[in-house]
This record gives C-alpha cells, structure tokens and sequence, in this order.
DNA sequence: AGTAATCTTCAGTTAAACTTCAGGTAAGTA
DNA sequence: TACTTACCTGAAGTTTAACTGAAGATTACT
C-alpha cells in the first residue's frame, strides 16, 4: 500500500489531507513539523511526501534538502508561498511538484497519482483474497504460494471475483463484461468455466448464490 | 540527448518554447497540430512531450490519448485553459503535468526538469533478463555471452519485452508500437518473428500466453 | 542490376481453449 | 414428499489461436 508522508503544521489541512487521501486508498502517517517530518522519514519507508514550507523546527526547504541526500523519494510542496523564487528553488532542491495553497482536492489528487503513475510504472499490482494472488499486468495466478496456470478466460472470471470481493456478480453481468453480448440463449458455458477454476484453485472460496450469480467470499 | 516533442499552433510561443529548451541543451522537435505531433511521434522516438491542448487536427486530449495507448512517455500540457475540469481530464488521461499559460519560462524549465529527472534514474543502456543482455545504443545483444545477430524486428520485440519483463504485452500493443499501425486483418507475420527470435535466443523464456500476447518470463 | 538479408504471406498442423450436451444433484417450494 | 428450478459435472464436440516450414515479396547493399 502507497504510504505518504505528510508534513503541515496547521491542523486544519493536515486533517483534511489525511482524510482525503485515507479514503483514496493511501496509507499516511503526519507530521506537525520539519523535525517530527525528518524523524518520521528516518524511522519508516515513505513512497511520496507531502511538504508545507512554513513550519516550526525546520522548514520544508530544510526538510526537502536532507532528504535529497539520502533518497529521490518523490516530494511535493504544498505552500502558501506562491512567489517565483521559492518554486524556483523547490525544484533545484529536486522536489517533484509545487502546489500552492489555496488548492483543488481533485487537483490535488491528481496531482499525487500522477507522480505515483511514474514511479510505480515499475512495481506489479496485485489483488488479493486469502490464499490467491492474481497478478493483472503479468496474468500469473498464486494458489498458497504456487504458481497455477489458469486459461484467458478462468482469469478474467477470477479477476472480477478479485475485484469485488464478497459481493455477488450476476451471471448476466458477469457474461456481458467478458463475452461483451447480453446473455440470452443458454449460458451454461459459465458454469463450465466456474466449475473448471474451482476446481484449479481449489479453495471454497467461490460461492454459488442461487438465481443471482457468484460471490467470492470464505466460508466462515 | 534529451529528445523533446512540441505540439503548440501558436507560432510566438512555438518560438520562444524551442528556444528556450534549445538554448538549456535540449533536442527540440515542432509541430503545429494534433496531427503532425501525431506523425512525428510514430516517426521518431521522444523522452517528454509538450502539448498545447486547442490545436486545429487533433486536440491535446486525443494526442495524448492516442500517446497513452501505446507508451508512458511522460506528457505535459501547455494551455490558457485554467479550468478544473479540463486539468482533471487530463491528468486522467495519464499526463505528467498541466501548466498553465501564462507560464514563468523559468518554472516551465524546472517542471520539464523534474520529470525528466524522474524517468532517468530508471533509464538504462543495458538491458538484462537472466542470460540476455542487450544493448539499445549499439543494437547488439548478447546471449549467455555470445554474441547474437538479430534482425531489426526481432531485435525491437526483444527490446520491448525487455523493457517490461514479466508483463504480457498484448499481439495488438506489440503491433501498435512496432509496425505503428492498429493490428486490423491477419498479423500471423508477429508469430513468425517471435519463431525466429525464439529460435535464436534458444532459451525458454518467451512464453505465450493465449488470447493475450508473450511475455518475457523464466519457467521456474 | 544483382544478390543477400529481411520481412511478410501462406497453408497445413497442432494444441489449447471454449462450448455444448446430458445426466445428476442440491436448494427451494407447495 | 413430490416437484420445480437452477446449478454441477464429466465427457465429447467444436472452434480458435498459435506454431511451423516454406515460398514469395520487399528492402538494402554492393
């Protein structure tokens, strides 16, 4: 999970980003201060941080400065300050952004996963349910640790499961997103899938809800 | 050299655009519509694309739409258009940055700065994958450490999968990139060369996976 | 122009994936 | 309990995608 970093002395906005990027997914630790912000950094891994430049104990100049000479985690500046010279300067610190306050939540957002995009065009997602591991980019599928060999179609049924977790996707639902028809004639073949990837996977996870469809969920 | 494409109709900023990165050391190529950015960028290879978005042929949005389905090279839009909406549009379009006109020359050059920073801590000139080494500059490749002579095709599938080891890269992405057309009638002609290339690394890596596409991947 | 290398097309083959089928089973209902 | 409906399942049938060797077309080089 993408863990930010966030260093706003005032409580206002620092309440406000952590909400707002909590609820997009991310994972954010705070700091009220340059200094709190340095030893933060130093005792935990960080894939993005979030800067104001007026603080108390180290501004974020200071801040931006010490962590260039040990990493190139991205950084952003979140300011008041909208004058050219210090934007000028943030960058030669090597930040990757400078936002000025006042500023747009969406913007904002955008802003943040923009730069995430470019880091992580590396890094492989995955979704995750229990023992199951499915890799999108790579179409590799993990049983308990095991590499299992599913066909196009097993995967894509397994990957909707993966992305909805729990909840019920209706057979016709299910057809139209991977067939691309309305299901109308007879639509047994999907059983024939389900009973296949079961029967690969191996785990009762895939859950049978009678006229509806199927849900991923585990037993107890 | 850092490569870069400017799409902008008006000619004033056209001018002082090229000149500006020309003179702080950049490669700088122009066009003045969506069409000939278009053009341009199948016809030559670009670190970092500068577009404009109201342009006659061809908006910024279709551009770097039509970018985005075939690389990640990184996007930036130059444009008088302050709004929220068409900002969001485009970060979710998958550009890098929105600067907006009038723009402080100065921040243009530390914006373009930092991203470029960004894409080359993970630029190479070296490429490897278990026993395959390859070599962008001199086209050379070497296997197990011999020497390898490679076709230019076969020498640019093995270079993209390379570059994204692990990831399947789909029959009609392949296509797209290589041959800069959409994948429409009989594309037997890949198979052929992914036989030959197989047929030269003689390692098992090259895996197929049906419906989808290959992907660079050991068996273990 | 002539030759060699490369790219593309072609067609037969193989193998995998997908769908159909039909009998069986479980759940819900009266 | 009988009945209905929806789903399960193994096996068979069908379709489709990819592989392959060879031949034809194109391009590049001398």
């Amino acid at each position: 999970m993408t863990h930010i970093l966030i260093a706003e002395d005032e409580f206002d906005i620092r309440e406000l980003l952590t909400e707002l990027l909590e609820s997009s997914g991310y994972n954010v630790s705070c700091a009220t201060n340059g200094m709190e912000a340095l030893k933060l950094y130093q005792s935990d891994s960080f894939d993005l941080i979030i800067l104001d430049i007026m603080m108390p104990y180290f501004d974020g100049f200071e801040v931006a400065r010490n962590i260039r000479k040990q990493s190139q985690t991205p950084i952003i500046f979140l300011t008041a300050l909208q004058d050219e010279e210090n934007q000028v300067k943030g960058f030669d610190l090597g930040i990757d952004d400078y936002i000025a306050k006042p500023f747009s939540l969406r913007i904002l957002l955008r802003r943040i996963e923009a730069i995430i995009r470019r880091i992580q065009t590396n890094s492989e997602e995955q979704l995750s349910f229990r023992e199951i591991t499915l890799f999108p980019s790579s179409y590799n599928v993990l049983i308990s640790g095991i590499q299992t060999t599913l066909t196009l179609k097993e995967f894509q049924i397994l990957h909707l499961l993966l992305e909805n977790p729990g909840r019920v996707l209706e057979r016709e639902q299910l057809i139209q997103q991977l067939w691309g028809f309305d299901a109308l004639g007879d639509t047994r073949f999907l059983d024939t899938h389900i009973k296949n990837l079961r029967k690969k996977i191996d785990l009762p996870y895939i859950q049978t809800v009678k006229g509806v469809g199927y849900k991923l969920e585990a037993t107890n």
